[in-house]
DNA sequence: GCAAAAGTGTTGTCGTTACACCCATGC
DNA sequence: GCATGGGTGTAACGACAACACTTTTGC
């Protein structure tokens, strides 16, 4: 499943269903597992069939797999889940075809209040990304798949806003991610200042080449009092 | 597979496999997953089977999964492995039965040294759980199970010096166990001065309720310099 | 100048390190 | 007493939360 940042909060790509069971009801992207594919190649593969969205630069990250037996009731299937980062992409184009159609990104926390509303147990298997996800952000450069190829810092601690639900000090998380070895480099460029945008122009970092953070960034990371 | 600690290193409980392919070579316990079953279920049932050893006690833990098409020669097959830690158990029976015969303990540094000793992929499958026990062992009281019922805090500590391999300081590593909530009880025992044993007799602890350490045991925490 | 947002300085607090030291036991 | 291992005290250090402050821009 693919996740990103919409509109200050927490998005996954899902899919309508054109076939039964659960024909019209929303799920996660997905499909059966062609002979000589690994469970990666085949998500790669209905991603793009059913979305557009072409994963190919994306890291996609298993997951556990989901395996009781009453899962499906077409029988004893097993779920293979993979965790895809992204930055606010635009909408892919409905490709119409048997499996699925209408892609959309939807907040993520509706689908988890209200679990009926993806099929099958997907509301389950997002609630364990989701988690994965949360966790990730504190120990691992993860953040930085949620923004584009350039951004600020305060992009970044809004993308641990948004995942993590509060609010964090804008002093000590810009010390604590610079500080970080590997995790984001300047590049020399500070974010043109169109659009009638007020106060100092930001720089602009790209992600930089570690995957984990030796010092985690914490939850209690400075959020504020008041 | 089922981690435990002997002779002061990390071990794991392996079998002689007494089916082809790889016949007379060794192996972690496992077999096929039966209809109306779970990867769990199968994991008891053939870790049952094969070695004699119940692990209705024991929690496992699935770890990851391998689906990689040309794993087995047999075609594709998917495995799923769990992940026990155990005390030191006696050496369980060899049952004999069609699967495997001859269960016996070996250390994991020999298994990952010389990789051709386990059939399969095994070696991989090895060196990953390893990895996760080494994790583990900084962020949950998973270190409570490679110990008996009741212990004393040295014999804790020798569990994350054989898994790490490295020395700690007693000193600190002391008060950094009795200070994490829920990790270690006191049972008012000590240490029956048995066998000859020297020194001030130890209390003894048992595994607390809890299951996540609120701050990591540190892999640096006071190894002792010289 | 004023507001807004980026970025820096500073202080108190708390956990950890690296030891030195004390305690209880067998011989 | 002495050796041995269990357990405690403590000063120096370092990371970080909290918040005040300075800098750079648009209007």
């Amino acid at each position: 499943m693919v996740l990103t940042i919409r509109e200050g909060v927490l998005q996954v790509l899902i899919v309508k269903r054109g076939t039964e069971p659960y024909r019209g009801r929303y799920a996660l992207p997905g499909g059966f597992i062609h002979h000589g594919e690994t469970a990666a190649e085949a998500a790669r593969r209905e991603l793009l069939e059913e979305t557009g969205l072409d994963g190919g630069s994306l890291p996609l990250e298993p997951i556990s797999y989901y395996d009781a037996v009453d899962r499906d009731p077409r029988g004893r299937i097993v779920t293979f889940p993979f965790l895809a980062v992204a930055p606010d992409l635009p909408i892919p184009h409905s490709h119409c075809d048997s499996d699925a159609w209408a892609a959309t990104w939807k907040p993520t926390a509706t689908l988890l209040t209200d679990e009926s509303i993806l099929a099958f147990d997907h509301a389950q298997i997002l609630a364990d990304a989701v988690t994965v996800a949360r966790n990730k952000l504190r120990y691992t450069t993860i953040a930085t798949n949620f923004c584009p190829e350039e951004f600020t810092i305060s992009e970044l601690r809004a993308v641990y806003e948004a995942v993590w639900g509060l609010e964090l000090d804008r002093a000590n998380f810009h010390r604590k991610v610079k500080n970080a070895t590997e995790f984001i480099v300047e590049t020399g460029n500070v974010r043109p200042g169109a659009e009638g945008r007020l106060g100092r122009p930001a720089k602009l970092y790209r992600a930089g080449d570690g995957d984990e953070l030796s010092s985690p960034i914490l939850l209690t990371l400075s959020a504020r009092r008041d």
